[in-house]
DNA sequence: ATCCCTCGAGTTCA
DNA sequence: CTCGAGGGAT
């Protein structure tokens, strides 16, 4: 919330944000069950903690920003730590680590050496470990920083802690480290816990917090938890942190390899970088890079500012899920007429980008998220890309909000809105806003492509009356663009030229141009071959008016008798060639030169019977470029991964179809493969 | 009548 | 990418 808030409007928002975030942490702490995520709490707790900053006056010794962790259970024995296991602050951006930084040269007086200790921030389970005369005596939790719970019998049960030391060990040692479950062990007890017809858990991290707190250490040892150890509390004369490190490595701990040293502030930028964008080939989950100032001694002397240490930092990654409040929900009307309610949001970073509109799909949609405007929401981004209002958090209503409507007319002419299924349309067939998008439509990528005219451009020759429809683009001409504002004679010269050049067009190109309800690219081809197969005497140039008259005397039946056509889309595409509206629009297609290309005849053979789904950025060739010459060799190109697919190419960066394609062991191609299987195949045609 | 597979449509941000 | 719904198989 950056806009300027009033005290009461600031003491309203402060009162419910405390009352949820209670409630969210006494479920999670105490009764072990997350009702949101982590990362979702963490921008509640954050917008508490700013609001708190601007009205210090707001401030009660019992608001949750007032405290350190959670209570600790009461089946466990408490033991106090020799040393306060205190938290680190948090960097959330490049900007955030270098204020730190800054501040840390200030108080010492200097800069001191840049040289950082880099570690991966595990998301489990902080534990403190006291080994005396080599053997564990005795392991805890780190509670609220000061008392923590005894489980050293529950501990004992991970084989990745030593129970007794090697090497050359003290006489007393306290180590401190993390204990976490690898999303492999996750999975297999999910899967367990499903079978037993028991709700999946929530994440690893809940797991083994659970793990750890069983009272019966047989189901401790069941869930086969894993440790990394990360600093010795006793003083044994290690001068860094680095130190440290191998210390703990020589007594026999498991200490994370990928920890590195970084020897200036853009290495530690680079160094979490690398770790968010490749963390999911790690075998457990982390939620950042933990920076310390390796030199123990500067450590020491910096001390610790509030409750964490001024030396060391936790660089979180972005988060992939936050909250933030719907201000106002706007409906749009699509191509085909059908209204969109989409959510207008408080700004809010998710996984590195701002957010501040969401599609709500349609009222049933609102409904079964239970949204009013003015709530509280917590959004994430859909495969990483879309966001999404996942659920809505009630507990923070003030009731003040309200709720949505569908309008009854629709909001760009005014026509009344008719409901069909889940959907609500704009009643009128030629409405200005279904007509600007079917412009939109028209020009596009698998349409006419015709490059250099946008949404935007669309818009102002619309609003200047240089187009009416479709027909009018193919007479526009070089003079009247050019007087257009902020349209220079080149710009003009080059648009008419490529206008010209896309005169020319495949029969399934136009066909899917024309925007038929439920003809898309698949159905336009299907639909394109089956008209060719029957076209009339040769000779005849075949144009969008012959195509008029030609499908003006095809039945319902006839077209039902294509594969993937049935009564729906047979009925769709039959009216459309009815409507006299349309007729007339395929006669001045005509008359302004489209004509279409007889597609060339097909190099028959090699990848005939075989499918192919492509997933992810090709840097070699264009993915409309990968398609066609799969189809021209025979082969077909599918948008969803099945079991019937052959071959999945997978390019950088790719989607969950690549996921999909490895759980159904289907044949991966990358794309240098799939270039090779091209050439083959077309060698192959070639003989 | 019912399930499963595909296709169509709509959408976000850098 | 995801959701809803059309089409075809069973």
């Amino acid at each position: 919330m950056s806009f300027s808030t009033t005290k009461k409007a600031a003491a309203e928002r402060i009162a419910v944000l405390r009352e949820a975030i209670n409630k969210f942490r006494y479920h999670y702490h105490v009764l072990n069950e997350s009702l949101i995520s982590d990362e979702a709490l963490d921008t509640l707790k954050k917008e508490l903690f700013d609001l708190e900053g601007r009205f210090p006056e707001l401030v009660t010794p019992d608001s949750p920003t007032q405290r350190v962790a959670g209570e600790p259970l009461q089946k466990f024995n408490k033991v106090s730590h020799e040393v306060r296991m205190i938290s680190l602050n948090d960097a959330f951006s490049e900007a955030d680590l270098r204020a730190w930084f800054e501040r840390l040269a200030n108080f010492l007086g200097r800069e001191p050496k840049p040289e950082f200790y880099c570690e991966l921030k595990i998301d489990g389970l902080a534990i403190e470990l006291i080994y005396e005369n080599g053997v564990l005596a005795r392991a805890s939790t780190r509670g609220d920083g000061l008392v923590g719970e005894e489980v050293t019998q529950n501990l004992k049960t991970v084989e990745a802690i030593p129970l007794r030391l090697r090497g050359n060990y003290p006489k007393k040692l306290t180590v401190r480290g993390e204990v976490f479950l690898t999303r492999q062990e996750f999975e297999r007890i999910n899967r367990e816990q499903v079978a037993r017809g028991e709700k999946p858990y929530a994440n690893p991290r809940n797991v083994a917090a659970g793990a750890v707190r069983q009272l019966d250490p047989r189901i401790t040892a069941s869930r086969r938890l894993d440790s990394f150890a990360y600093s010795i509390v006793t003083d044994l004369g290690q001068a860094t942190h680095e130190e440290e490190h191998r210390l703990l490595h020589s007594f026999g701990f498991k200490t994370n390899q990928h920890n590195a040293l970084a020897g200036s502030l853009e290495k530690v930028i680079a160094f979490r970088n690398h770790w968010e964008s490749h963390r999911e080939k790690l075998a457990y989950e982390i939620d950042g890079v933990v920076v310390i100032l390796n030199d123990n001694e500067l450590f020491a002397r910096a001390g610790i500012i509030g409750k964490s240490p001024r030396a060391a930092m936790a660089y979180k990654f972005a988060s992939r899920e936050a909250t933030t409040i719907v201000r106002e929900i706007v409906v749009q009307v699509g191509r085909t007429g059908v209204l969109t309610p989409v959510a207008i949001l408080d700004p809010v970073n998710v996984g590195g980008v701002t957010i501040t509109h969401a599609t709500l799909h349609n009222a049933d949609e609102i409904e079964r998220l239970g949204l009013k405007l003015g709530d509280t929401v917590v959004v994430s981004r859909a495969g990483d890309v879309i966001p999404k209002i996942i659920k809505v958090l009630p507990e923070l209503r003030t009731g003040k909000e309200h709720g949505f409507k569908m309008p009854q007319v629709c909001p760009v002419d005014e026509s009344p809105v008719l409901r069909d299924g889940a959907l609500y349309r704009c009643g009128n067939p030629v409405c200005g806003g279904r007509h600007r998008e079917a412009l939109y439509h028209f020009v596009g990528r698998s349409a006419f492509n015709i490059e250099g005219m946008g949404p935007k451009i669309i818009d102002r020759f619309l609003d200047e009356g240089l187009v009416a429809d479709a027909a009018d683009i193919f007479s526009l001409r070089e003079g009247d663009i050019a007087a257009l504002p902020r349209f220079g004679e080149k710009s003009a010269a080059n648009l008419i030229n490529e206008i010209a050049g896309r005169k020319q067009i495949t029969l399934t190109r136009f066909l899917f141009a024309l925007g038929i309800l439920h003809v898309g690219e698949e159905t336009a081809r299907v639909l394109a071959e089956w008209l060719v197969s029957r076209l009339p005497k040769r000779g005849t140039t075949f144009n969008p008016e012959v195509l008029g008259s030609l499908m003006k005397e095809i039945s319902v039946d006839d077209l039902q008798m294509i594969p993937d056509v049935g009564p729906a889309v047979a009925q769709s595409i039959a009216l459309w060639f009815t409507q006299s509206r349309n007729q007339t629009l395929l006669k001045r297609l005509g008359g302004v030169g489209v004509v279409f290309q007889v597609s060339s005849p097909k190099e028959k053979g090699a990848l005939t019977g075989k499918s192919f789904v492509i997933t992810g950025t090709l840097s070699q060739m264009s993915r409309q470029e990968a398609k066609e010459r799969i189809r021209n060799l025979g082969g077909v190109v599918h948008e969803s991964v099945s079991k019937a697919t052959s071959y999945v190419v997978v390019g950088a960066d790719p989607g969950s179809k690549a996921r999909k394609a490895g759980e159904l062991g289907l044949t991966i191609l990358s794309e240098e493969e799939l270039g090779s299987l091209l050439n083959v195949a077309q060698k192959k045609n070639a003989s």
